[in-house]
DNA sequence: TCTGGGGTCCTAGGACCC
DNA sequence: TCTGGGGTCCTAGGACCC
């Protein structure tokens, strides 16, 4: 018995949420733009129509969006992340098992419906969302997830044009002459796995669309694509390699890095950058339950102009740990090596890896287990209070002296809309 | 002037061991 | 003194995803 995969995506997600609650929005080009308002990251289907692409810096698109009388924002991801909860915890009451694959994506298991309701169930989740929530999606079914992502792509830009599918596309059960036609109309740069640099690979060597892609020998799309890459193109073959993911693999690295908003250039401020870095991650760790073994720094300036500097180093923290200040002081002596003065620097990071769970941490050698488990609980402690009055009144309610206070890296994001479900004050007023 | 952040997986190559 | 091959582990780098 062959599985199904439904894939349901949010079309154009961050802009759909702002729309959700400001209806000015609707019709007119809108984009959403990165951290530091520095690129777009989600656009409306009518800032598409202006040329705007994924990733383009506000600065090259500012002018054309003015002229046609769109609107550029924030991000909001308070908002976002919250928008997403409600969607996802809707698809939940349509199928037995799903895989959240990101904040605005979510494969469904349609094992069991008959095949003749395939896309009359997806219909009905799509008109449940978007009366719930305001949020468009769009639904691709097939056999696989890889066909599933070709489906919803057919349904995506179907609805931006004559909407004869209302959304919701399948491929399940197409003649073979079908399934030919459709994949040798999608392009090979569109698929699921096949970026920038495979694209322009696969086509040096003549192969442009996916159907050609199916035709080449198993080695040679191995050698080129590596295995992964053989797993999706018979995926695109009706063979099945990959499954739903319901319980995901623990994390294996939590990060937090940022552009600054303006150049940094002395090691004081980037010591209060790195530090507050520390302090985001070591809060992730301790809301997952983890410690970490390793972590590391790293530092560069601006990668667009030449004399372009880039340098990273790391430590083990041979105490397992998720306390704030035992990341601060091993990540500021990294920095120390890292820092090269008269460099004006555009980002910096840290990332924590080898992480398990608080329980399992294994005690080290040596050492009074029962003066460490005090230590620990002592730790601990203070770290739940911040985390706790933080989360009430803020992030950086409470924090650690080595943050620094009103710092000039901090980013900047003048175009945020409101937090409207997550924060009271900012709540949307009804009138 | 202005160009995001946070992840995953795979491969190649070096170090080291027997 | 000279020389071999295979296994494992680690790291860096490159590709991809949203």
């Amino acid at each position: 018995m062959p599985k199904t995969f439904a894939l349901v995506d949010c079309n154009n997600f961050y802009v759909s949420c702002e729309r959700a609650f400001n209806p000015k929005l609707e019709g007119i080009p809108v984009i959403v733009l990165s951290n530091n308002d520095g690129c777009a990251v989600a656009r409306s289907n009518e800032a598409k129509a202006l040329g705007i692409g994924m990733g383009e810096p506000y600065f090259k698109i500012k002018e054309i969006l003015e002229k046609a009388d769109g609107v550029a924002l924030s991000s909001n991801y308070a908002l976002y992340g919250d928008m997403s909860a409600r969607v996802m915890q809707i698809l939940s009451e349509y199928c037995e098992g799903m895989e959240v694959y990101s904040i605005d994506e979510a494969f469904l298991s349609f094992d069991g419906i008959p095949e003749n309701e395939l896309v009359k169930v997806a219909k009905q989740i799509r008109a449940k969302v978007l009366q719930c929530t305001g949020i468009p999606v769009s639904i691709g079914i097939a056999q696989t997830k890889t066909l599933a992502k070709v489906a919803n792509e057919i349904a995506k830009s179907d609805s931006k044009k004559t909407n004869r599918f209302g959304g919701v596309y399948s491929t399940v059960s197409r003649p073979v002459e079908e399934m030919k036609y459709i994949l040798s109309h999608y392009e090979v740069g569109d698929l699921w796995g096949v970026g920038r640099k495979y694209a322009k690979k696969l086509n040096k060597y003549g192969i442009k669309n996916a159907y050609q892609l199916t035709e080449q020998n198993d080695e040679w799309i191995k050698k080129q694509l590596t295995i992964q890459g053989l797993r999706m193109v018979n995926e695109l073959r009706e063979i099945q390699c990959h499954n739903l993911v319901i319980q995901p693999d623990p994390k294996k690295g939590i990060a937090s890095t940022r552009s600054f908003g303006k150049p940094v250039t002395n090691l004081k401020e980037l010591q209060e950058a790195v530090s507050s870095y520390c302090s985001i991650v070591g809060e992730k760790l301790r809301k997952e339950g983890l410690v970490a073994s390793h972590l590391y720094v790293f530092v560069m300036t601006n990668r667009f102009q030449v004399g372009y500097y880039y340098s990273s180093t790391g430590v083990t923290l041979y105490d397992r740990t998720n306390y704030t200040p035992e990341l601060i002081n091993p990540a500021l002596k990294c920095l120390e090596k890292l820092f090269r003065p008269g460099l004006e620097y555009k980002k910096a990071g840290i990332m924590v890896t080898d992480l398990s769970l608080v329980g399992e941490a294994p005690f080290s050698l040596f050492e009074d287990k029962q003066e460490i488990e005090v230590m620990r609980k002592k730790k601990q402690t203070i770290m739940e209070s911040m985390d706790n009055t933080n989360k009430k009144y803020g992030r950086n309610t409470l924090k650690l002296a080595s943050l620094g206070f009103n710092p000039a890296w901090k980013i900047q994001s003048n175009m945020r809309s409101g937090r409207y479900t997550t924060v009271w004050e900012e709540l949307l007023g009804v009138r």
